[in-house]
RNA sequence: GCGGAAAUAGCUCAGUUGGUAGAGCACAACCUUGCCAAGGUUGGGGUCGCGGGUCCGAGUCCCGUUUUCCGCUCCA
């Protein structure tokens, strides 16, 4: 396919130009972990800046923290994280397919559901008016059948689950006779369990230590810290707290590049608001959100909302951004209604009360929380897979130019004597050495003047200046655009101004008002 | 994790039935040119992913392993 090709293709640029290189990479590499190189550190670092500036900068009610990624692990026993990652996994050696152990059970279980729906329609339709859905449900003999056998299976996965017995929930699914709905077998593997947190220990000796997690997500760093915030903040109900940071997930299959790394950062805000309000903000920041990202400039037809349907235990209503990758669209942020689950479980396993007086409403309440979730790494692929294009020019060449937003460009400008002598390099890092203070400059004097701007293009300098020999008499140079290579020439005192408001984070910032 | 494919210089690749490692681009230095990648000269760089085996001899054949890519699964 054309597409993966471009993707491929991304890929090596990514490394090439030292946007993102695999980690570990002259051990062979480590699987699923990259590193972000001299020109990726500064793309990331520029996303992360807009998105903290779009929240802590431009809402009086959003503040930020950096929690710490060790926890206390009974954290993520209230959070669910312990249970809910604990997933037991089983194949079938026949169709190589992989089921959630406890999925198939429970879908066995529906069948039972089906079949009394089965008999209770079947006599609907023969005793027409005069039938009494009820007492059939109650007397039948068949229907009573179907309903023993699901709540024995029920009360039997129940004890297999509470003790986590996997042996026995492998036994369930061959006793109940369940077979693959690829295969339609029954050749199944021994359940196996994966935990999806990483664990280490704390305490330098063996007998002390405890295990403790690496976070899996950021947003609980911001709900155990949501009553100091509010306290010491002064901070009133609807009120938000910012955070960017690392999170780890040890991902069965981790793939497509930096899209699902075990290491990974995320970009959350937690949003606290008065229960029965919560449905509003969520669409609000829904709203919000996507203006974020269609600021960007890469086109409202490449984004979409996906609803979810099937909601998370913590949730009353969830959407995801999507983003067009070259594989598709593809979830880039969540948008998620948590209610008050994640700071009701926090009350209740830490034991203190987390509860906000409400001075209008003169009531108190746990507030609900609206969370949006972005991923660093999804972001800078969308932001990669957007930019980089094959441009055919006249005259049957073809450049490679990452279109980059100028705001989150690594190198702002690059400053090139058009030749290196006759004094053009010493004026060329005269000039540097005063716009270098204002933003991100490249200095370059090898090769041809052509292949210079070439290599800006690939790393997606929006600006060059070239110092000619007439820039020592008239003190102007070449001022050459990335994306239309249009050349102007503009004195050596305009340069600042007129490319600080191009290039600023702030020129994207003021889109969103 | 399971199945399939692949791994040779920084990149893209060649390397014959097993016989001691090659090209182009890139890189460095110098000369030349001077506003959109291709001039000249010289030079650096590979124990052929890693480990074992067969063989007089392995980049090449066999086994294992690691990593990557493609499916299954999950999610930010």
């Amino acid at each position: 396919m054309a597409q993966e090709d471009t993707f491929k293709k991304i890929v090596s640029h990514c490394k090439e130009y030292g946007f993102v290189f695999p980690s570990s990479d002259i051990y062979d590499g480590l699987a699923a972990v990259y590193d972000y190189g001299q020109n990726g550190v500064e793309l990331k670092n520029n996303i992360k800046q807009y998105w903290w500036q779009s929240m802590v900068l431009l809402h009086e009610n959003i503040v930020g923290i950096d929690s710490a990624i060790f926890m206390h692990p009974t954290i993520w026993k209230a959070s669910g994280h312990v249970d809910a990652f604990n997933d037991p996994l089983i194949d079938n050696r026949d169709s190589k397919k992989r089921y959630r152990a406890d999925v198939l059970i429970e879908d066995q279980l529906a069948k039972y559901d089906e079949k009394i729906e089965k008999e209770v329609a079947k006599a609907k339709k023969r005793f027409g008016e005069s039938f009494d859905e009820a007492l059939f449900r109650q007397t039948n003999p068949r229907v009573l059948e179907h309903a023993q056998e699901r709540d024995a299976l029920h009360a039997r996965f129940e004890k297999a689950l509470n003790d986590n017995d996997l042996a026995e929930i492998k036994q369930i699914i061959l006793d109940e006779e369940i077979v693959c709905p690829i295969s339609g077998t029954r050749n199944w593997t021994d359940v196996r369990q994966f935990n999806l947190m990483f664990k280490t220990e704390m305490g330098s000796t063996a007998e002390g230590a405890s295990t403790i997690y690496l976070r899996p997500e950021t947003a609980q760093g911001i709900f155990v810290n949501y009553l100091n915030v509010q306290k010491t903040g002064r901070m009133k109900v609807p009120f938000g707290i910012a955070q960017i940071g690392k999170a780890f997930r040890n991902e069965i299959v981790a793939r497509q590049f930096i899209f699902r790394m075990r290491e990974f950062e995320q970009m959350e805000m937690q949003f606290f608001v008065r229960p029965g309000t919560e449905l509003d903000w969520f669409k609000k920041w829904k709203e919000t959100r996507m203006a974020w990202h269609q600021a960007l400039g890469f086109g409202a037809e490449n984004y979409r909302f996906h609803d979810h349907e099937k909601l998370a235990h913590y949730a009353n209503a969830a959407s995801d951004v999507e983003f067009r990758m070259p594989f598709g669209f593809k979830e880039v942020e969540g948008i998620h209604s948590r209610t008050n689950f994640d700071l009701s479980q926090h009350e209740k396993y830490s034991g203190r009360s987390i509860k906000y007086f409400d001075p209008e409403a003169n009531e108190s309440y746990t507030p609900y929380v609206i969370e949006t979730s972005i991923g660093v790494d999804r972001m800078f692929l969308s932001v990669m897979c957007h930019s980089y294009q094959e441009e055919q020019l006249e005259g049957g060449d073809t450049r490679v130019v990452l279109r980059l937003p100028a705001a989150l460009a690594p190198v702002k400008l690059a400053v090139l004597p058009l030749v290196k002598k006759d004094g053009l390099p010493e004026k060329a890092r005269e000039i540097m050495d005063d716009l270098k203070f204002h933003f991100n400059c490249k200095y370059e004097e090898k090769d041809t003047i052509g292949k210079r701007y070439r290599r800006m293009d690939a790393i997606g300098t929006p600006y060059c200046i070239t110092v000619d020999h007439e820039t020592l008499t008239d003190n102007c140079v070449t001022l050459r655009d990335r994306d239309t290579m249009e050349q102007q020439r503009v004195p050596v005192g305009q340069l600042r101004s007129l490319i600080e408001d191009k290039v600023s984070i702030t020129s994207l910032l003021k889109k969103l008002q």
